[in-house]
DNA sequence: GCCAACGTTGGC
DNA sequence: GCCAACGTTGGC
């Protein structure tokens, strides 16, 4: 089974707006940068759970967990005019982008970006690195179980 | 708002 | 294919 994390801005869908969601269940679409459409489109199968991670905002971090309820497929936004995420190039017989299915499993308190970064087991995650700007990234068994056992305390 | 880091675009 | 210019991300 395979960890992630997803990124998304709170102002814009935070893990109370995923509590709030039908079913609790929502479409992660919008993901325009062809890294993170790799990890999605290759990697990330039915089943695999994935934090909610919170950037852009006053205190980032990771708020709790979601699981892959439906893997890959054309993101519907990449195709719709009226969305921010319209793409003209991409053509609905070779789709550009995907989107996936993501169920809410679990909300915790946050575990800050600070108290990752003080975490020595967790110098190599990718998030942590320099530069890392993919808002969907892959998280290894360790460094999940980890997290998980800040969470308990 | 600043800025480092990185991705994308487009001229050549 | 190179690379400068530009755009975006995201912490601070």
């Amino acid at each position: 089974m395979g960890y992630w994390l997803m990124k998304s801005e709170p102002d814009e869908f935070g893990i109370e707006d995923l509590i709030r969601s039908d079913k609790q269940t929502t479409t992660w679409s919008g993901v325009r940068n062809f890294q993170a459409r790799n990890f999605m489109r290759d990697d990330m199968k039915l089943g695999d759970l994935a934090f909610f991670y919170h950037s852009s905002c006053p205190a980032p971090g990771v708020v709790g967990t979601m699981k892959v309820v439906k893997a890959a497929y054309p993101d519907p936004t990449q195709f719709d005019p009226a969305s921010d995420y319209f793409d003209p190039k991409s053509k609905p017989d070779n789709p550009t982008w995907v989107a996936v299915d993501l169920q809410f499993v679990k909300q915790f308190p946050l575990v800050s970006l600070e108290a990752l970064r003080k975490e020595p087991k967790l110098a190599e995650m990718r998030l942590l690195q320099k530069g890392n700007r993919l808002s969907v990234l892959p998280v290894n068994a360790a460094e999940w179980k980890r997290i998980m056992s800040m969470v308990e305390g």
